[in-house]
DNA sequence: AATGAATGAGTCTTCATTCAT
DNA sequence: CATGAATGAAGACTCATTCAT
């Protein structure tokens, strides 16, 4: 038994369900166990949140502070971490869910070190678009505004995308580098030969095949 | 005490910590009443949940399919479309986001019936896309893929837009109109003179006055 | 149903298995109400501790002290106390045990609020001793210890005396004011025609007709 | 690593908290062992209180029985119970405080072995008074009251008596010894020349240097 | 229309105990 | 001798809901 199957059993059933709706029993069931001995892998079921939604925005952190330095140029940055973000949304979706969904079910001091870890997160975006900005890379009438679209479109596909489906991830990530381009009115052209894309961390929280409803 | 006092208690603690979190004496305590009292007015708690679901998607349909009849333009139709959309959201927050995060508390039956609302509602988004594509007012890699960004970046203004902020309403609308042009391609010179922009409505469920965090 | 039916089945379990080992189920079902039923009238299981302990308390300070007005003189004082405490004990000795042992199942606000009471109790005593010393009534080596053997004694009563017993309420009394009077060389001639012995108040926690077992 | 130490442990925490407010993990944390360590030293949680129960009763019966034998004089006799019982108690609060108060904790084949040793060890009292009483040595209105507000006073001296505090144990004893013969009317002047003190045993069980509340 | 009292089923968590290592 | 992992039962407490008033 190790701790990655309970964290993913708990993420599976938080991002159906939600955190408050769902039983710790039905957590032990769903990871095989008995609920007391969830009790030797997290102190509370908080606890267990808490784990899932660290991990997982540290990973997202650390995914998009690495797309930020393959180059200094705005632009590129731009679709390293536009890339980083989609393709982390599609290979971790519940578990990126649950981080975003479930901050409010958190007691205030964990609250706290959540948002912090989510606002430096955020802040990547803001770093990029303000110097895109400065430097005339980009265009747009309000920069507020479209780095909280552009995050907003990207955390979107934990919505509708999986593995199996219509499209692969490379697809969506350079599809919404596209959008993403096309909404700051940046370049395209100077994303020529660069290869932003790279291979998103998997999180163990995150379940494995999961029954999904298909994207129309 | 009338219902709407009932509805905007219910979805002021619902948006705040989710439909499952929120305890029905809890309830009656933000409306002013005995717990007891609110089963005068919906018959069970998912009760509650449900009127209000259903008449704020149902004044999103309204909304949005009064919108289509503006013209028979796409392009003009997806201008007053997506600021319907976003003007909806951006009066009612709140309602809004618990319409759309607590379609899962539901039972299956009532699941059933809302997740219908909400693809009829989708669906005028998928209609314009689809005509203004095939008579090439738009052009994108993936309609699909464009329509969901579309709604989750307009959906996405119930998370920080706030009435006494910086940006009117009207400004966001013009906005997120731009942004949807952009990633469509549409021509914006197709929409001068034309107001496309309508008052929202306002549901009863949509409490007043909420104290919320600024925008940066 | 009344709140005093609940405390007798409160005492009663508590005094024979102990505040910790006595569960709320059990509690329900010796009151004859559902466990849930209980929050009604304790908001939880220490507060329907803290209420019996707190009652029981002011009923023994305020017999107490009524015991002290019925003259100036301490050697009249100290008979009046004594079998004011003895009476007490002896007719409520579930609750009174229940006052003293269930102390330490307190939690620390609780503690200092029930310490207080108990301490301004055993000050009556003090004071009565102190004085009597003074004044030459009383003789004893060691004051302090005097009044700790004297209200422990009294005190014990608890954990023998029952009513339909040998000895008849007024029988104990006298004979722990008479010991009283031998420990402190106290001259009993200065009770004649006194009637210190006045009748003890029964708290609305005291369980009746409890199976008991007999003194030998 | 010693049975001494846990049940050292095991006594500091029951008399705390009570044996049923005790956990034992809490108890192993005590010890400084795993809780699941505890089972070789016992075969459950109320063993252990058994065995420091047994313990400490049979020390007071053979201190108690060893008292008799130092003299065939009933007045004698009676001031070296009384101080082998005060000494006891003041040597061995904690473990003595437990082995009275925690009786009711026990099953019942366990309570019976053990009311057993507690009845034995009352009954030298009791027969050290009938035999003052039948020779005229002692004198009291009732001897079973008289024997009962005897031991309750000394064993109430485990409430308040710490090594360090203002009075030496001699002096306790002493005391107690002379408010014993005062309730039986018992002459002093038959001890002179007589040591009817001998040193207190120490039980395995009993903490050392526990944090203790002064006497005022 | 409104509510206080009541409850069975549920909550999360801790319990004493066992056992393979 | 020692322990980490495991568990069924029980812990106190809250739940949504009903109903007589």
């Amino acid at each position: 038994m190790n701790i990655a199957k309970v964290q993913q059993a708990a993420v599976l059933l938080f991002a159906r369900q939600g955190f408050a709706a769902t039983g710790i029993r039905e957590l032990g069931a769903a990871a095989g166990i008995n609920s007391a001995t969830l009790y030797h892998y997290a102190g509370s079921k908080e606890e267990l949140l808490v784990q899932v939604m660290r991990t997982c925005l540290e990973a997202m952190i650390n995914s998009g502070a690495s797309a930020l330095r393959i180059s200094a140029e705005p632009t590129i940055q731009l679709a390293a971490l536009v890339s980083s973000h989609v393709g982390f949304t599609a290979t971790n979706p519940l578990t990126a869910r649950v981080a975003e969904y479930e901050m409010r079910a958190l007691s205030p001091v964990n609250t706290t070190a959540m948002q912090k870890l989510r606002d430096d997160y955020e802040s990547l975006f803001a770093q990029v678009l303000e110097r895109g900005m400065r430097v005339g890379d980009f265009s747009t009438e309000d920069t507020t505004m479209a780095r909280l679209a552009l995050m907003e479109m990207g955390t979107g596909v934990a919505h509708w995308y999986r593995p199996d489906g219509r499209l692969a991830l490379a697809e969506v990530q350079h599809n919404f580098v596209a959008m993403a381009f096309k909404i700051l009115s940046a370049k395209r052209s100077l994303l020529e030969g660069i290869d932003y894309i790279h291979p998103p961390p998997v999180v163990a929280s995150e379940p494995i095949s999961i029954p999904w409803p298909t994207l129309a």
